[in-house]
RNA sequence: AGUUUGAUAGUGUAACGGUAGCACCCCAGACUCUGACUCUGUUAGUCUAGGUUCGAAUCCUAGUCAAACUACCA
């Protein structure tokens, strides 16, 4: 039973639309990226909502790219984010552009022109700003203000035609230089920029900006619930002066708080920076916020939407702990992670009363929160692998692993007393000795020992190896974007750490590219999109929870 | 400075005039063939000052702080 849950304030709004019956209780909403960079987590929040909410009332949402600017927008990335919202589990109603539109937004411009709406003006981009006015003080009239409806419309045909430069004339809207709201001091609804589209090619010298392109577009789709982040509240006005003076269908403009994450930056321009910095290998290095990092980085699509689910939604500046992400990716791997045995530091264990030559196959099972995810075979013999910090020479009292006296189980094979410890000339530990009791076997244990202890290990004989590679924060601080000085300057210089040879187990050569494992007591790893059976690479996508370091940072 | 938003444990989010709750983190313990998972318990909060009211996180007034806007980007 789970109890009901609360509603965010769009739940709110969208019931009460539905009780008053507006638009008969119908529901759509749209998710509007523009086509110039890849999608990153706060998109996926987006994303989340408005499919969710969609979902959640029986309602429709469309994809719909904003593709108003032909100078920054490519096919590459429209590609990329169909693609990645669909790995999110979510899928469309409708493929539009805003791009589709260009015909009926130059009928929507004719309109307002007609209406004595909107005009055209010569001014260069300078005098428009000078004339703008500020916070305090009114704009001013620009000299083109008061032409002639027809003039106004024999220039815009010529400037769809071509007849004119970029930047030589633009429309705008006529509304009020002293309006308080700077948006609607006669905004700019097209201008002139003789560029190929990635859609439309080469038929339009002019477009319009996203002021006068995105509410339209929610009209023309009927959308009732426009939901976007916070910075676009200042738009609303304009958004709705649009609809009603074309007296379209009415679209409502909702907007929510977007989400920052500690230890990350997400702005597409600072994310770009990285990319072309060389900061980080691609818009999809695991150590980046987008979906397509977090993908290879192995983080699973239920993970990023009950992250989403869980931070909830609201309308205040929030910076939300990346330990919330991980819990959610920790909690989501534990039930579909098989386990294995991989030693990232590895020292030699001779069990020293095992036969030499010999090999024995245990059954280990690969999850113990799901059984019906089996078991695999995994060998044992005299000489293992094991990870160097498992043993001390000389340990403190809680230390649980192998220490001279002390007595481990091997996960899955033997409980074992260790013997002490071999070292060359420099004191470098080289050989760890123990002796095995051959009664504590796995699954058939009558020894009646319990043992503090359970170390992971692989058989010297049969071990693979594979490159790993250690992600940890990409940044030192919380919030680089809220530092002194550039945001790079605080990049964690040891945000990947890279092993070119740990031992793993045999069962785990046939690992495919993409596929989540828990490498036990380590962490949960992801094998690299490059990862072939012949080089194996895993990524570190999360470490487990650790008492015992946090116990010894504590010391 | 103007406009607009907003302010609840360390973080995120509820409570819609009637017991300030949940999740993460932290801490203590139980369990454990992963020091994982799971389970139990604990610490910790209404920006400030007035007012209305039997009763205020919630309503009113004033203040404080924070963010966004001031692109021929979206």
């Amino acid at each position: 039973m789970s109890e009901e849950r609360s509603l965010n304030f769009l739940e709110e709004i969208i019931e009460q639309d539905i009780a008053a019956g507006t638009h008969n209780g119908r529901v759509h909403t749209r998710f509007p990226p523009e086509p110039n960079g890849y999608l990153h987590i706060g998109h996926a929040t987006s994303i989340c909502l408005n499919f969710g909410l969609a979902k959640k009332y029986n309602g429709k949402c469309n994809l719909r790219f904003d593709d108003t600017n032909p100078t920054t927008e490519e096919t590459e990335y429209v590609e990329n984010i169909k693609n990645d919202i669909k790995w999110l589990g979510f899928q469309w109603d409708n493929e539009f552009y805003a791009s589709d539109y260009f015909d009926k937004l130059y009928e929507f411009a004719t309109l307002l022109i007609s209406k004595g709406l909107a005009y055209v003006d010569d001014s260069t981009a300078e005098e428009i700003a000078a004339t703008k006015g500020s916070t305090t003080t009114p704009g001013t009239n620009s000299p083109y203000r008061s032409r002639t409806i027809e003039e106004n419309l024999h220039l815009f045909t010529e400037m769809r035609a071509g007849k004119y430069k970029d930047g030589e004339k633009t429309l705008r809207a006529k509304v009020d230089m002293a309006h308080p709201n700077l948006l609607l001091r006669d905004p700019l609804m097209y201008r002139i920029k003789h560029e190929h589209h990635h859609r439309t090619g080469n038929k339009w010298c002019i477009y319009p900006m996203y002021d006068f392109a995105h509410g339209q577009s929610d009209s023309i789709e009927e959308i009732t619930h426009s939901i976007c982040t916070l910075e676009f509240i200042h738009h609303r006005p304009l958004y709705n002066w649009f609809i009603e003076q074309l007296g379209i269908f009415p679209s409502r403009q909702y907007e929510f708080a977007r989400r920052n994450l500690t230890y990350t930056v997400m702005s597409k321009r600072k994310l770009l920076q990285l990319v072309n910095e060389k900061h980080v290998t691609g818009w999809d290095d695991p150590r980046m916020p987008t979906i397509s990092g977090m993908r290879r980085r192995g983080y699973p699509p239920e993970a990023l939407r009950t992250f989403s689910d869980t931070i909830g939604i609201a309308k205040r500046e929030n910076i939300v702990d990346i330990g919330m992400l991980e819990f959610c990716v920790r909690e989501q791997l534990n039930k579909k992670a098989n386990r294995v045995m991989a030693v990232l530091d590895p020292v030699r264990l001779i069990v020293t009363n095992y036969p030499e030559g010999v090999t024995e196959v245990f059954h280990a099972e690969n999850n113990p929160e799901d059984q019906s995810a089996g078991t695999r075979e995994v060998p044992f013999s005299r000489e293992l692998w094991i990870e160097r910090e498992d043993f001390m020479e000389e340990a403190p009292k809680k230390f649980f692993r192998l220490a001279p006296g002390n007595k481990v189980r091997l996960k899955n094979a033997y409980i074992v007393t260790c013997d002490g410890c071999v070292k060359d000339e420099s004191g470098t530990i080289t050989e760890i000795h123990c002796t095995y009791l051959p009664e504590s076997k796995s699954g058939n244990d009558t020894s009646g020992l319990t043992v503090k202890g359970t170390i992971h290990w692989v058989s010297i004989q049969h071990a693979k190896t594979a490159e790993v590679r250690l992600y940890d924060r990409l940044f030192r601080v919380e919030d680089p974007s809220n530092e002194d000085g550039d945001f790079k300057d605080y990049i964690n210089p040891d945000s990947v750490q890279t092993l070119p040879s740990v031992f793993i187990e045999p069962a785990m050569a046939k690992t495919m590219p993409g596929q989540s494992v828990q490498f036990m007591r380590k962490g949960y790893f992801c094998a690299d999109t490059d990862s072939t059976p012949d080089r194996l690479i895993f990524n570190r996508t999360v470490t487990l929870k650790d008492a015992w370091a946090k116990e010894q940072k504590r010391n």
